[in-house]
RNA sequence: GGGCGAUUAGCUCAGCUGGUUCAGAGCACCUGCCUUACAAGCAGGGGGUCGCUAGUUCGAAUCUAGCAUCGCCCA
């Protein structure tokens, strides 16, 4: 039957992946072998598969596909992850596209229909991995709102209560007017955005001068307790004592003083606004101001603004502006450049606001998780992230952990009725009774305690993840966790390092006693060619499963890999993809060529084809040796090119062409059973990076039994290397591109058989590799050069003239050009040869190699001059 | 403002503790080929003062300092 001269994927992946799930090789279950583990970074259960995913899931299926071959119990464990503000944020749109507001809705009601999304979407994400090749463990997929991970969140969450880690307290929050919660520091990114500052004048009681301050945000004008200026500022010191009248309000507040206030910025004056500004919240505190919080949580002017109540935060700004214009009260208006907060889910600008929250303490838990990276425990891929972990990790604040949302853990705490008095409990049941007991009161019902309304941060519980996917935290003597914990490689992006990788090493310490991982590859942010980074909404990014259907899943991930240095941002062109699907192609037609010999075991094995086999048999472990070294640095894009380059240049361009019989001829079965030994190898080294289209050809290569499958063979190990035999070969494959060159040069084809003369002497010439250069040059003769032929076309491959006797060939002045182009070149290279060993200096200070080497040097290329320029006068000859 | 990192071919990057003709790879580019595995291919080829300036050294892409540009993290 022909075979198609292009690989498809599409009918091959599918297959295979159908297959690898039936015979369960994905499935892990602990047993004598030493375990190799890598949990997943959980996706969002609202998310669809990006590029970064993509990227990061090859990376993991690369280091456990790896892991299995070298004979490690490997289990890579899958799950999703609630992601409480995306996910409540998309049912909220949801509803509302259906015409139902959230808050129409019982908590009870509004969870059902959460989880009903969550049941029709949340494994969209998983199915998609699928379509990669990742060799998950899918039965043991985790959800972090599963019953016992939650158990184990609430858990961990009384655990720290208990040791006075978690505590409640009023403090400047991050607040998201869009999700209405609170987020942590770590949730909220920074931009430069330009925005105006407003100079306002304020009068001052009693006085006719008044004070003028600037401010980026008037609005909160109708929030300030005072004006603050620097004690030592000169221009108020008559002020001293003042009050000043907040306009629009008409307050009256202090003016006050405070070291904090910068002289050189605005006019020297500041509003303190203590509500909306944690700068202004700690002044406030210093000097006892009121606070007046004049937003609603949705942003809204709040009743406490006393003018534009229920209106917006910045169209409240435009009213106010527009107000103190009319009033003459606007002074100026600069435009300004400054930083704000955006929130990282909704991206709606942060509003400091003060609330009371749940905070975990950090201080404890910082200490052992910061030791055991900077003394290598846990090694962060590049190293460059150790410092910034270090800056992190050492300047470690406190951590929100309530959220003001539904979807997610509900904090395990119950308030005694009419106080703020509270209790934390595992269930209803043990809060009553613990409740009963603070409070003296027998005749207290479930029904009279009141649980926090909150949910927890989805971090605090996917720092828990490395343990609770083995169940860990509620019965850490299990199997499973026994075996599995640490794990060994996490691969995440670099943008949440102090989001989850230094939390969940916070948890390892304080639950597990030990690291949750021993190493953590920080993956680089998928950028399009011009860098810009890909996402959705910029609608520069590829559409995954469309790549994965146009190139194959094994093109993308060898697109994905070709320009992922370790640790480095990668520019994702599709062209890569490209490239990755012509590796394919390669492999697949190589494999055809293979598959057409036939083998027959009474031809004898020709000379070309055993120096062949035994050159590839030596490179080939060295590029093993590479491949490993290179993967025990996480340097996998160079792993994927060395062998990119090893099947495609070493073993199709040189190997295969050496040996390849002429058409419809057999070829020896010594040289067939090693072609098909190096091709079974090349497939086991490359199936980690395209685990397709290796475990197809591999399929085909042979009987298999059902059940078997390349995905469970031994990774190849390095043997033998013979450097004098490769450098022989290295030698020879420089003679043949020389002869090509010069058959190219001289238009002579390759069909037309020509003579070859080596100036070398008897022993010289038999150490090469002969057999293989007159195959692959089509030589008619070839043999040492004895006397200086006249009339021959020659080139040097290194110390060693060569030539081709053909006299008509010749065309004379090009050649003396070359010639003299050549001696210029060795001249001026023996002339910086010289220059070394003329100086004394350096004769007494480098190494005896060192000079030995250039003594070397300086033998050859006076060698070279000299046959050069006999060269040169023959040719000049033959042109008079 | 504080810290970290980078700068090598048109692009993306290797180049470990200074010393092989050390300036390299892949892609892109140029030339010639539909040669009976592959045009998603084959063969050949061009291309870089290693960001700039000083220093250390017999010797610097590699070490040191300063400068320039860019990126990231934190405030």
């Amino acid at each position: 039957m022909e075979i198609s001269s292009k690989y498809d994927p599409g009918k091959t992946e599918k297959k295979w992946y159908n297959y690898w799930l039936e015979h369960g090789l994905f499935r892990s279950e602990p047993d004598e072998r030493e375990p190799y583990t890598v949990v997943i970074p959980p996706p969002n259960v609202t998310g669809v598969l990006h590029m970064g995913h993509m990227l990061n899931n090859t990376i993991q299926d690369i280091l456990v596909r790896r892991a299995r071959m070298m004979g490690r119990n490997a289990l890579w464990v899958p799950g999703t992850d609630h992601a409480s503000i995306a996910t409540e944020a998309r049912v909220v749109a949801k509803l509302k596209e259906e015409g139902i507001n959230k808050y129409d809705l019982t908590r009870e009601e509004f969870l059902e229909h959460a989880w009903e999304w969550r049941r029709k979407h949340g494994d969209i994400i998983l199915e998609q991995l699928k379509k990669l090749g990742a060799s998950c463990d899918w039965e043991r997929t985790v959800f972090t709102m599963d019953e016992g991970y939650s158990e184990s969140v609430i858990n961990v969450f009384i655990d720290l209560y208990r040791k006075g880690y978690v505590y409640r307290g009023v403090r400047m929050v991050n607040w998201d007017p869009q999700a209405k919660t609170a987020l942590s520091d770590e949730e909220v990114n920074h931009r430069e955005v330009s925005s105006k500052l407003y100079h306002v004048y304020y009068d001052v009681k009693g006085r006719e001068e008044g004070i003028v301050i600037a401010t980026t945000r008037p609005e909160t004008i109708l929030g300030d307790t005072a004006v603050c200026v620097n004690p030592g500022d000169a221009r108020y010191r008559s002020m001293k004592g003042v009050k000043v009248v907040i306009p629009v309000v008409e307050r009256e507040v202090p003016l006050i003083e405070d070291d904090y206030v910068d002289m050189e910025f605005g006019t020297g004056a500041l509003k303190i606004t203590p509500a909306h500004d944690i700068n202004d919240y700690e002044i406030g505190i210093r000097h006892d101001l009121p606070v007046i919080d004049i937003l609603n949580e949705d942003g809204t002017l709040s009743e406490k603004a006393e003018v534009f109540v229920g209106m917006d935060r910045f169209q409240a700004r435009e009213a106010v502006v527009a107000r103190l214009r009319d009033e003459g009260r606007l002074v100026k208006v600069e435009d300004y450049t400054h930083k704000i907060g955006f929130s990282e889910r909704t991206d709606a600008p942060i509003e400091p606001k003060l609330s009371m929250q749940w905070f975990c303490r950090m201080k404890e838990m910082a200490a052992p998780a910061l030791e055991n990276v900077m003394n290598d425990s846990i090694k962060l891929h590049p190293g460059k992230f150790k410092n910034i972990y270090r800056h992190w990790m050492e300047n470690v604040k406190d951590w929100c952990i309530s959220r003001q949302l539904w979807w997610g853990h509900r904090i395990p705490a119950w308030y005694l009725p009419g106080s703020n008095e509270f209790v934390v409990a595992g269930t209803a049941e043990e809060a009553l009774s613990e409740a009963v007991e603070i409070s003296g009161n027998n005749n207290l019902k479930a029904s009279d305690l009141r649980q926090d309304e909150d949910v927890l941060d989805t971090w605090f519980s996917s720092w828990l993840w490395p343990i609770a996917v083995f169940d860990g935290i509620r019965n850490p003597s299990n199997n499973d966790y026994k075996y599995y914990y640490p794990t060994d490689d996490l691969v995440t992006a670099p943008e949440i390092l102090f989001f989850w990788v230094a939390r969940m090493i916070m948890a390892g310490y304080e639950y597990a006693g030990q690291r949750p991982f021993k190493n953590v590859y920080l993956t680089g942010i998928v950028r399009d060619k011009f860098g810009q980074k890909m996402s959705k909404s910029l609608g520069n990014s590829p559409e995954p499963l469309e790549l994965i259907n146009k190139y194959g899943a094994d093109g993308v991930r060898v697109g994905m890999m070709l320009c992922s240095p370790a640790g480095g941002d990668l520019l994702f062109d599709e062209n890569l993809t490209e490239q990755g699907r012509n590796f394919s192609n390669k492999i697949w037609n190589a494999f055809r060529l293979v598959k057409s010999w036939e083998a027959d075991e009474y031809i004898p094995q020709p000379a070309h084809r055993k120096a062949a086999v035994e050159w590839f048999s030596s490179i080939l472990n060295r590029s093993i040796g590479e491949v490993n070294k290179n993967s025990d640095a996480y340097r996998l894009s160079e792993v994927l090119m060395t062998l990119y380059r090893l099947f495609w240049e070493d073993f199709s361009s040189w190997y295969l062409e050496i040996i390849k019989p002429p058409r419809g001829q057999s070829l020896d079965k010594k040289t067939h059973d090693a072609t098909m030994m190096y091709f079974d190898k090349l497939l086991r080294l490359l199936h980690p990076f395209i685990p397709f289209i290796t475990e197809e050809i591999w399929q085909l290569m042979d009987r298999r039994e059902s059940g078997e499958s390349i995905m469970v063979a031994q990774m190849p190990e390095a043997g033998k290397v013979d450097s004098e035999l490769t450098g022989q070969f290295d030698f020879a494959r420089e003679i043949i591109t020389s002869v090509r060159s010069l058959r190219v040069e001289n238009n002579i084809p390759q069909a037309k058989p020509v003579t070859l003369l080596a100036g070398m002497d008897e022993e010289e010439f038999l150490k090469m590799p002969r057999e293989v250069i007159s195959k692959m040059c089509n030589l008619s003769g070839f043999t040492p050069a004895g006397e200086k032929p006249e009339g021959a076309l020659s080139f040097m491959v290194r110390t060693t003239e060569f030539f081709v006797p053909l006299a008509e060939e010749i065309d004379v002045g090009k050649e003396i050009e070359k010639v003299e182009k050549e001696i210029t070149y060795t001249r001026g290279f023996l002339e910086s040869v010289m220059k070394k060993l003329e100086n004394k200096r350096f004769i007494e200070n480098a190494p005896e190699k060192v000079v030995s080497q250039e003594k070397k040097k300086k033998e050859d290329a006076e060698n070279k001059l000299k046959l050069m320029e006999e060269k040169l006068n023959s040719l000049k000859k033959m042109k008079q």
